[in-house]
DNA sequence: TGGTCACTGATTTTT
DNA sequence: TCAGTGACCA
């Protein structure tokens, strides 16, 4: 095998290990996802392991697809059956979605078609909760509480226990809404997401039968980013890993940043304790860094005291001290960080031909704004990773609650969601009888609403809306599933107890194995076709692989129902009616969410496909690599690395956040999460910090101290970068406010060396002093838009952000952002009096104002 | 019932 | 700064 060549020998140990357990504890930089995916095709390839018999589990879906690819690469071609690499949680879903009433103890508990609740479901519910509990306390917010239900999930405790350990009334009301919340969820036949996990993991506790199916069927168990692991997620390994134990964990604990969402670092050191023959092995060379930045960042982490600890290594020697630059705001430092990136997009390539990409890494998402107004004034590209995902969007939750509700009536969060959505007459006090009435039946809103419907319980007028609403509901249910809806509303509704625990033990042991290939088969379009048992005659084998209840043909799929429900609910019309930008881009996104259904439907998937797919995308899963400023948080960037890296909004109480300072072991939580920031950087890294900062709409900025991070960096790694000097900021004072007018810039050397390097070992660094003194000497201490637009338009006219132009109907307005080449470039232009408005640049005709 | 407006209060990280 | 909420009016 050449590929083993590649490897250094202890991370070739790493992938030679095949047998038993292994705990591979990998430093940032380490080759860790090599290890893995060499690991895998090592298992394939020399030890003939059949693929389907590996298991890899990552943190998120892009890990996911990244090893899945690379594992390709590897193996390429040369198999047909492919090893599942999943996140926990779509490895969670899969396995509910088939097996999870085997839980169901006569006939009740939850069923197949359960929705997944995200967060803003898990919100409203608690809201319910409280609400219904009399709980309006001050001091006991949503968000709290669910942290807390949460915590206590992932530390397996249920309601009871939760309210018997303690003798806090706080903790006692937040038991009681935990209850109320656990017992309306499985009203819903909803999970969590928390649930998602600890239900698999009873699953795998409880059926003895289920658990060693899914034994035989995997044989090698991998785990990525270990450190971040929980309880359930813990316990769920130990079950895969049955008897056999061949189970590979990979972490590093310096880089545990979640421990927020229930990672325990426990686990590590309890893997040796489960697993007493586990070989440990260390991967401590570093091949991202040079030296510089190594040093810095395991000088900081150093300080914690909650580490096993490891020497880091490279044999990238020196490199450019880290920068350090001290703004005297939060605009001047977005303003340098955008100046900085420009020169160093300009520059020529080196030697390496590295492509340059640089990340700006900030500890919250509110912070990216000011840098995308500095990035936009200096024309750089970027991406922001962060904020709204597609899936979040209003107009999209709302379809999808449609959907939700569609494929689960039970589900009451989508009900409540879709209920009045758009508006069709059902105001609040109609709302809150249902809920009465429900409550008072025990039964989920769907049936109440339906029983008041049938009952005629409410005024005419009332009841005529109710009726309305449940007539699209059964309606778009009858599209989806033909003619057996009646028989899908017994089954799904009353779910009677015949056929739940009998069937199971009754299949044999080769279906569902063929069973297993295709609900693992991932995403894959062609999933089917390569599965080894489909290759002869796909059209007979699709039917007996459906479970039972879907029929094929004829029904409608999801996107035709979707175009159903945005016709009969008049949403887009009632968009068009609004006829505002921010309107037209919604239905341009309900548009692309119809494709994203059709998209589905190719792939072969069900609604349930669908609907599991848009409830787990993250939005750090279209991170775009190919883009060459990326603004983000740390722990966004965790897993990704750049010549170039920013940490930005170095100052206590920002970073480390102002509600870690109480506790020790949350700072140090911080502190990983700074050693996360810095190790992304290969060849350039930058600290900043803001000495006033503005945080929201105060007038008055405050002054901030610097972080306790930046003064771990052991000074002789530390340079500062052209800080403007210091001076007694008094406002009103005009040794502040001189800051900020500086059109007195002169035009000397425009950062005028022909190429700039970064060189090792001594010599000038890009960083030294002399350079960078040179360029920010020509432009004093504040950064004015640049006189060298970065992205000159191709088309002939090629409006560039912050240009004037005049638009035929809406006048004036300023260029806000440019997507796109040429005359197909769409441009955002802010009206005064309109708004945001998004042109074709072609179509518009705009004129230079 | 539904929309508008003013006010408040809160700001971490996410599968 | 900004989203979410409650009061008020059509």
């Amino acid at each position: 095998m050449q590929f083993l060549e590649k490897l250094n020998p202890q991370q070739r140990e790493a992938v030679e290990t095949v047998h038993g357990p292994v705990l591979i504890l990998a430093g940032a930089g380490s080759g860790k996802t090599r290890v893995i995916t060499y690991r895998i095709a090592y298992l394939i390839e020399k030890v003939g392991v059949s693929p389907d018999s590996i298991l890899a589990m990552t943190f998120t879906n892009k890990a996911a697809a990244e090893m899945q690819e690379r594992v390709e690469h590897l193996v390429g071609g040369r198999t047909l059956a492919k090893p599942v690499i999943s996140t926990f949680h779509s490895f969670c879903v899969r396995v509910l979605r088939r097996d999870i009433e085997a839980l169901q103890i006569n006939g009740k508990g939850y069923r197949k078609d359960f929705a997944i609740y995200d967060e803003s479901d898990q919100q409203s519910l608690v809201k319910s909760a409280m609400k219904r509990l009399g709980i309006d306390d001050k001091q006991l917010t949503v968000r709290n509480v669910l942290s807390r239900i949460s915590h206590a999930k992932n530390h397996l405790l249920d309601p009871q226990e939760v309210y018997l350990q303690s003798g806090d009334p706080k903790v006692e009301r937040i038991a009681q809404i935990y209850k109320v919340y656990e017992s309306e969820l499985a009203k819903a036949n909803a999970l969590d997401f928390d649930d998602l996990l600890l239900m698999t993991n009873k699953l795998l506790k409880t059926s003895t039968e289920v658990r060693e199916r899914y034994n035989r069927r995997f044989q090698y168990v991998l785990i990525d980013e270990y450190q971040d692991t929980n309880r359930p997620q813990y316990e769920i390994m130990r079950a895969l890993a049955g008897t056999l134990h061949n189970v590979c964990a990979v972490g590093d604990e310096d880089q545990s940043i979640y421990s927020w969402r229930g990672a325990d670092i426990r686990n590590i050191l309890e893997f040796e304790q489960d697993f007493p023959e586990a070989k440990i092995v260390r991967l401590e060379q570093n091949y991202r860094s040079t030296q510089n930045i190594l040093e810095a960042a395991s000088a900081v982490v150093k300080n914690n005291l909650k580490r096993k600890g490891k020497n880091l290594w490279t044999e990238r020697m020196g490199g450019a001290k880290v920068g350090y630059y001290e703004a005297p705001d939060g605009e001047n430092e977005s303003l340098f960080v955008a100046d900085y990136i420009n020169k160093y997009l300009m520059i020529a390539h080196d030697e390496d031909d590295e492509p340059k990409r640089a990340a700006v890494l900030y500890r919250t998402n509110s912070q990216s704004r000011l840098f995308e107004e500095a990035m936009r004034r200096y024309g750089i590209k970027y991406n922001v990773v962060g904020g709204f995902s597609f899936y979040e969007r209003a107009e999209i939750k709302d379809m999808i609650s449609y959907l939700k509700l569609i494929q689960n009536p039970s589900d009451s969060v989508a009900l409540l969601r879709t209920i009045n959505t758009p508006t069709r007459g059902i105001g609040k006090t109609t709302v809150e009888q249902i809920e009465r009435i429900a409550l008072e039946t025990n039964l989920p809103l769907w049936d109440a609403l339906g029983h008041i419907v049938e009952q005629r319980l409410m005024q005419p007028r009332a009841c005529a809306a109710l009726k309305g609403f449940r007539e699209l509901i059964q309606d778009a249910r009858a599209m989806l599933y033909g003619k057996f809806e009646e028989r899908l509303v017994e089954t799904a509704q009353v779910s009677k107890p015949e056929e739940s625990d009998a069937a199971e033990p009754e299949i044999a042991d080769e279906d569902l194995q063929d069973n297993m290939a295709f609900d693992f088969g991932e995403l894959e379009p062609d999933a089917e076709e390569f599965s080894p048992e489909a290759l002869g005659t796909a059209e007979e084998a699709a039917p007996e692989k459906v479970e039972g209840f879907r029929s094929p043909g004829e029904n409608a799929n999801v996107s035709e129902v979707l175009k159903f429900l945005i016709d009969r609910t008049g949403y887009i019309k009632q968009l068009e009616a609004e006829d505002t930008p921010e309107s037209l881009a919604r239905i341009e996104n309900l548009r692309e969410l119809v494709n994203a259904a059709m998209d589905s439907r190719d792939r072969g998937e069900t609604i349930a496909d669908f609907l599991d797919h848009a409830a787990l995308v993250a939005d750090t899963d279209d991170i775009e690599a190919g883009a060459q400023v990326t603004l983000m948080t740390m722990h966004a960037a965790k897993g990704l690395e750049f010549p170039l890296v920013f940490i930005v909004g170095m100052e206590e109480g920002l970073f480390p956040s102002s509600r870690t300072l109480m506790n020790p072991d949350e700072v140090e939580e911080e502190r990983r999460l700074c050693y996360v920031g810095m190790t992304r950087a290969m060849r350039i890294l930058v600290l900043s910090r803001a000495r006033y900062r503005r945080r929201y709409g105060t007038d008055m900025p405050d002054a901030s101290t610097a972080s306790r991070f930046l003064s771990e960096v052991p000074p002789q790694l530390f340079e500062d970068i052209g800080s403007p000097q210091k001076k007694t900021p008094v406002f009103g004072d005009d040794s502040y406010s001189t800051h900020y007018d500086y059109e007195n810039e002169d035009q000397r050397p425009q950062y005028g060396r022909t190429k700039q390097k970064t060189s090792y070992g001594g010599g000038s660094t890009y960083n030294s002093i002399d350079n960078i003194a040179e360029f920010f000497a020509s432009r004093g201490k504040k950064f004015n838009r640049p006189s060298v637009p970065m992205e000159e338009p191709h088309g002939k006219r090629g409006f560039r952000p912050g240009q004037k132009v005049k638009h035929p109907k809406y006048g004036e307005g300023t260029v806000y952002q440019r997507e796109g080449e040429g005359e197909e470039a769409k441009i955002t232009v802010q009206f005064p009096r309109f708004g945001l408005k998004k042109l074709v640049e072609k179509f518009a005709q705009l004129e230079k104002a």
